[in-house]
Order: C-alpha cells, then structure tokens, then sequence
DNA sequence: CTTTTACCTTGACCAAAATCAAATTTCGAC
DNA sequence: GTCGAAATTTGATTTTGGTCAAGGTAAAAG
C-alpha cells in the first residue's frame, strides 16, 4: 500500500471519475518500477495481467513484422498508460513495450481496472472517450503520412510540442533522433535531411536535440496546408 | 414507428446489449433514407444530431485539407454505423460521408445513443471494446502504409474480402478502383500499375471489378510477409 | 582524459510512387 | 444501340524517400 502512489493515480484525468475502492485496491496492489532504457516491459501476444502509468520517462510500443522490420506505433511519457489495449484483445498486449528513456512506471492489475469498468459507467464513458479520440488521433496521423511530405511531418511533430500558438519557442526533442524518425514513419537518413529542408524553408534553428523556432507562424504556415485540422490542433490522445 | 427497423436494429451485434427502450425509442425516431450516388450525409465540422445505420450502400468519410489534397479515413459498407464520433468531439461531425454506392440507411438520434451509453454499462462496455478495436485496426494501417509496398497492399484489401484461407476464389470489388487506390493511400495510377505487379508475382486474375484467386496461400505469402499480424488476421472493426 | 560506442550526418545511388499527358475502356443516359 | 462522361490504363518523366557506405560527433565508460 502506497500513499504517494494513490494520490498519483487521483490525480490521472481518465481516472477522474472512479470508484474510492477502485483507488485503493489499485494502489495496494501497485508496484513502482524504475526502468532503464532498452528494457522491455511486455512482448507482442504475450497474455497480460498488468497495465502502466507512466510517471516518468518513455517507453515506446512496437510490433514485428515476419521479415524483420519494426513498426513503431506510439511513444508514451509521464500521465499516460501504456497496456491497457489488452483488455480488449483477450488479455494478450497487442503490442510489445520498450523503455526508450530511463524513468518510473506504476504496474497496475488489469483485473481491478476490469472491474471497474464493469462496475462504474461513468468511468467506462470517460475510457469511451479517451478510446475515441486516440482513434481520431490515429486517423489523423494516417492522413499526415499520406498528405505530408517528410519535412511537414516533422515540422507538425515539432508543432506539437509547443505550449504556445505564436512568436518564438524552443524545444528540446524527447528521445533519440532515430526513434522520431520511426514515430513518424521515415528512415532516420530521411529524418536527417528531411530536418535540413525543414531548416532552410521555415528559418528554425537545430542544434543537437535542441530546436528553435524563431516564427510558430511560419512552422505552421509550412506545415498545416497539408493537414485537415487547423492549428492550433488539439492534442487527441494525451489529455482527457 | 417501423418494426421492420426495429427488427434491423435488434439484429445490430453492437447493440446487442442495448435496452428494450432504446430499440423502442430509436425505432420511432428512426427514418430510412435511400441513398444516392455522390450524396453528401454530412459535412466534417457540421453539428451533429444524427448517426446512420448502413443497411446496403457504401460510403465514404473523408477529410479535407487547405491546399484541396483529400485524405479517406475509411468506406463503409451494410452492417455498421458511422457519425457516431461526433458523440466525442462536442457534437461536431469530424469527417464528412459521401455516398459512394447507393443504397439505403437508418437515420438514427445522437441523443438517444448517448442516453444508452449514460445509462447501460454493459452497453457502453461493447461500444468500448468496439472502439478499441477500431483503434488497434488503425494501428495496423497505419503499419502497413510504412511497411507494405503498393502491391502487397492491394494483395491485404484483397485478403480482407475472402472468406476462406485456402484454395481459390472470386471476389467482386466493392467500389471504384480509383476509391480503393486512395482508401490505401495511393494514386489510382499507382493502384493500376501495382495491380499489375500483384497479377504477375502471385498469379491472380483481373477482369474489370472482378478478381480470381487461383491460390489463396500464395497471395498470403507474398503480402503478409510484411505484417506484423498472421494470416488469416481477423478483422479488426467490422464485427464486434 | 581518453577510449568506446552509439548516434547522427552526408554522399552516391537506387527504387517506388507521384505527376503529367494521352489513349482506351466502361457504363449509364438517352 | 449510340453518345458522352467518367473511370481506368499506359507511357514518359520527375520527385521523394530508401539503401548502402563512409565519416563525424557526442555522450558515457573506463
């Protein structure tokens, strides 16, 4: 039983609406875990019992293909969950799960989230809605990936990791350069160069993982006419 | 009132778990609408107070972007519904649906959907699950636009129509070739040409719409090579 | 402080798909 | 059945991104 670990997952907006037994039962089933990068937390048609809350780090899901290739399908951080696709694939992860930036995670019990959801509408109704708009989140980034060129794409992911809508940021890229470049689609080659073009068409200014953006509007000038959502674009899957 | 609609909503396996009022109420509000070729049903960022009940026909949702580019989100065809997402994006439509082959649907209420879904946990669990699936279908797209090439895609959507796993067999497309080239993200000249390409590597035969499969097993090891899913892989959203 | 290693960049080349243009076929309306 | 619009195919060419190979750079280990 943990305190800290209960407040923690008070404080989760998807978890906004359930039980107080559904609180402690989680919390005094819970365990933290300090991860390093390069772990792997579950395995692709493993059979799952525990889902995650990220508290800190990254942790990215992927999946294999029979010849080898791997296709990345999301990268998490902190105040998200990670394995709780399971539940609706016949207790087995859909995906397996690689720590990409060392942190912290909460392993939780799947059945106890199970059962509150069984058990508790509006929290079933809150997990419909998180489910739906990572859905739309999903359609969306088919469309870049079709619409946008490579520089785009990038430019959309830099977008979105800005707290503002104009003038000047600068952002420091999360992970490894190699690991967006699989997020988004492209060979990290392409990402090098594609990162380049992007450079000398919208004036930002790249050092190591280091990025900055002298004008958002012209980022989003570049961006955004190949994107059917306006910018500012609300993030779909994170916040709930 | 329609029983006949009743009855078709009943048959719904989504709705399976739904309350007598629901198929009561739905079924008086209800009204079926014959369908036309190029019918616009909604326009994406439109206000919603409908969802629709595919009974034959199929059609189309999409999205637009600033420089007139059109991304396919998906084409849906008897047996399933579409608008009901606007129920997750303050009641704004995020797609606009165009018919693409005529037929007819069931108009149905948003509101009462969403009174089900605030009242029936069992109900709002099956939406949940179909949602995910829904989701992890994505994932799976979104994968093979980066790793399957024009070919061996066109091969999955092929796949995806058969009901058997072996042996031969005939399928009908269902819709324009030019619609299918951009439900898989390419050009119909692409699409053509890749045909092509899939015609002469696993011996499949093409007379107009229509598509022989002389060897199931073979057209499954040249596309499904570049999968992370194993053949027959079930559908993700269709059923639920 | 040096060495190691993993990451990133660059160059040369290649392959896939997009684009542009022009037939050709198909299908529905009359 | 004929006409005309729309869909489909084919050819030529360009563009984009992928692949292979070689350096360079920076963070971490010793």
């Amino acid at each position: 039983m943990c305190a800290t670990t209960e407040q923690e997952l008070r404080q989760y907006p998807l978890f906004r609406n359930c039980s107080d037994s559904f609180f402690t039962d989680m919390a005094n089933d819970a365990h933290v875990l300090k991860t390093s990068k390069g772990q792997v937390l579950f395995l692709h048609d493993d059979p799952a019992e525990r889902f995650y809350y990220i508290s800190s780090g990254w942790v990215k899901l992927f999946r294999e293909t029979l010849d080898g290739a791997q296709a990345v399908v999301d990268v998490f951080t902190r105040e998200n969950i990670i394995g709780e696709g399971a539940l609706f694939e016949d207790n087995i992860y859909p995906y397996t799960a690689e720590v990409v930036e060392s942190g912290s995670l909460i392993s939780l019990s799947l059945s106890i989230l199970n059962r509150e959801l069984q058990s508790n509408n509006q929290f079933t109704n809150d997990m419909l809605g998180f489910m739906a708009r990572n859905k739309r989140q999903k359609d969306k980034e088919i469309e870049h990936i079709s619409l946008q060129n490579a520089p785009q794409r990038i430019g959309c992911f830099i977008l979105g990791f800005l707290n503002k809508t104009e003038g000047e940021a600068t952002i420091h890229l999360p992970y490894d350069k190699t690991l967006v470049a699989s997020r988004l689609g492209m060979q990290p080659e392409t990402f090098s160069r594609a990162l380049g073009k992007l450079k000398v068409s919208t004036g930002i200014n790249v050092k190591g993982a280091t990025i900055e953006v002298s004008d958002i509007e012209t980022l989003v000038s570049f961006s955004c006419v190949a994107c059917s959502a306006e910018f500012p674009c609300k993030e779909l899957c994170s916040k709930c």
